[in-house]
DNA sequence: TTAATATATACCATAGTAAGGATATACTAA
DNA sequence: TTAGTATATCCTTACTATGGTATATATTAA
């Protein structure tokens, strides 16, 4: 990985909210989308694009494709999104999604209907 | 600024090299030009891009432009930098340039018909 | 004024990126 | 097999970026 495509990434805020969430562990395109808010065919672009760049690894999980940070993460990326927490002025979504995730995972915790494949906590071996 | 923005001229090896020279102090074309071993128009170019970002200043000296970092400059864009110091493989030129950046200084300090008007210590405050 | 130097800009071609809509693929369940 | 869901790809359009050549601008020196 040429760390130069670490920026590549890091300078669009949609995939920084979405290196922002795989830092705390795998997504499925579904919750990325609906923590985004965006369209399916944007976030899958976005993370076709940080895929081909090696910054997000894919795996598939039934219906699902489980997207993660390869372990472990880059220590300058770890860095910016550590260091970009504080600027809640300019980036005020990054506590709010993460704290989205949160509440996703607790519903899918409470109902195994949702996402029945993915279990996330086995995926951050990958 | 925003700091996108930031991440914007980061993810150019040119861009990257002109920002990791001036984090140590005020340069001009010529002088960028001359360490990169890139025509004038690519420096030119890049120069007006990352100030148009507000990434870097501009300032005229007699017949040269000065190109600094405002002051301070952003703890992230510092943060950067310094971290991409060790990666000697990747970015071999990272020390190469700072070696030839301070020659050039020297030979102003000896040889003032060189870039005279250009003082770069009271550039510093700019 | 003219000439010379440093730098910026205009113009053109090419490539990369982004967004949207439609469609294709891969998998699951029935 | 069929239907449904999640995801990726294709196609078009627009925008941004990159590089080169030529030219314009600003400043200094004569």
């Amino acid at each position: 990985m040429e760390l130069i495509n670490l920026y590549k990434c890091l300078c669009d805020v949609q995939r920084l909210r979405i290196l922002n969430l795989l830092k705390e562990g795998p997504l499925c395109v579904c919750h990325l989308q609906e923590i985004l808010g965006e369209t399916q065919v944007k976030i899958s672009k976005q993370l076709q694009y940080m895929k081909k760049l090696g910054i997000v690894l894919a795996r598939r999980q039934g219906v699902w494709m489980v997207y993660s940070l390869p372990m472990p993460p880059h220590p300058l990326l770890l860095a910016n999104l550590q260091g970009l927490q504080t600027c809640t002025d300019e980036f005020p979504w990054f506590a709010e999604d993460l704290k989205n995730r949160a509440l996703i995972l607790q519903r899918f915790a409470d109902n195994l209907a949702e996402c029945p494949q993915v279990v996330y906590q086995s995926a951050s071996g990958c």
